[in-house]
DNA sequence: CTCCGATGTATCGAATCGATATAACTATAT
DNA sequence: ATATAGTTATATCGATTCGATACATCGGAG
């Protein structure tokens, strides 16, 4: 998935080790570390993918190749898994997908969070009702799942209401 | 952090390899795997912090020793980092900690939400006014971002109402 | 009776993390 | 002028964690 985002975001423009590393992290989602992404950079110029250009001082100013636009776009295909930090990762780089398609990805998301908002109301309950008796702190957990699963799930409807609407008047 | 989390499942009550997964999945807010699970049981009985008893069939139960709840209440005290996976499995063992110590530990908690809020909310404001402008999909996710650490404060003060009112009662 | 999903332990390679090293540049304070 | 400290920048190391897979047993459904 980090080779997704660099190639995402070299996609936009050029960068910098460093600076892909501060673009990342802007996104909010994932503070990646140098540890993660160097060697990711070398991955993706062997498999060529990317190449670097020397940029002023230190700096390796890195571009997407061809081929790398090639993957790129094959990666922002493939079905993603229920992870959060995939899907939002995806949704970073929606504007790339076809517009028919992307109601589709959130749609997908929305039945994913549906299904984890079932879980955690069950255990929830389960628990407050159970035989168990789970402390406070547990309780508190379970609590804050739901209704962030809730707050997630109004968030993406909005979204998808927003992707409709752009899709009548377009 | 799984060792820690490992420890303090293993305190409430023998487990073996498999239970251990299904009792953290439970928590709801990670869902550990084999690689890293039976491994770090191997880590912690070399440690000496826990050690295993052949269960019925081809169970192992593991249970702590004293050493290893020695180690917890060690692990228990660190002070955390800002991970919100850290602090919520610190929040699963809280019952563990002096009860006087309790409100602390959320109450750091709310100082770094409170921190992250003002990022969150400096980088969507000045996405939306500045002069790059990124896309719907990058303003829906830096939107989120504020909701949802919002959100996570309210029930974060819910839960420290609650244990004001605890700690006087007692 | 057989197939299938859940239970259970285990390992492998790869991805990622967190800490650290190094070094230059920049601003601030002394 | 010159320490001091923080940011920029690339890089590597060991340890942790992940995801996939292997393998075997057990219980229930068809």
């Amino acid at each position: 998935m980090l080779d997704f985002a660099i190639l995402g975001l070299l996609r936009e423009q050029p960068r910098h080790g460093y600076e892909l590393k501060r673009a990342l992290g802007d996104l909010g989602f994932w503070q990646v570390s140098f540890g993660s992404l160097y060697p990711a950079l070398r991955r993706l110029e062997k498999q060529g993918f990317i190449e670097a250009a020397k940029g002023e001082g230190r700096r390796k100013a890195y571009r997407v190749t061809e081929p790398g636009r090639i993957r790129f776009g094959e990666m922002l295909l493939e079905s993603g898994d229920d992870s959060d930090r995939d899907f939002q990762l995806r949704l970073a780089f929606l504007g790339y997908v076809a517009p028919q398609s992307r109601l589709g990805v959130l749609e997908d998301r929305r039945t994913a969070l549906q299904d984890r908002l079932h879980g955690a109301r069950r255990s929830f309950r389960g628990a407050r009702s159970g035989a168990r008796n789970p402390d406070r702190y547990r309780m508190a957990l379970m609590e804050r799942r739901v209704r962030s699963t809730e707050a997630d799930i109004a968030w993406l409807d909005e979204l998808i209401a927003g992707e409709r609407s752009a899709a009548a008047g377009a």
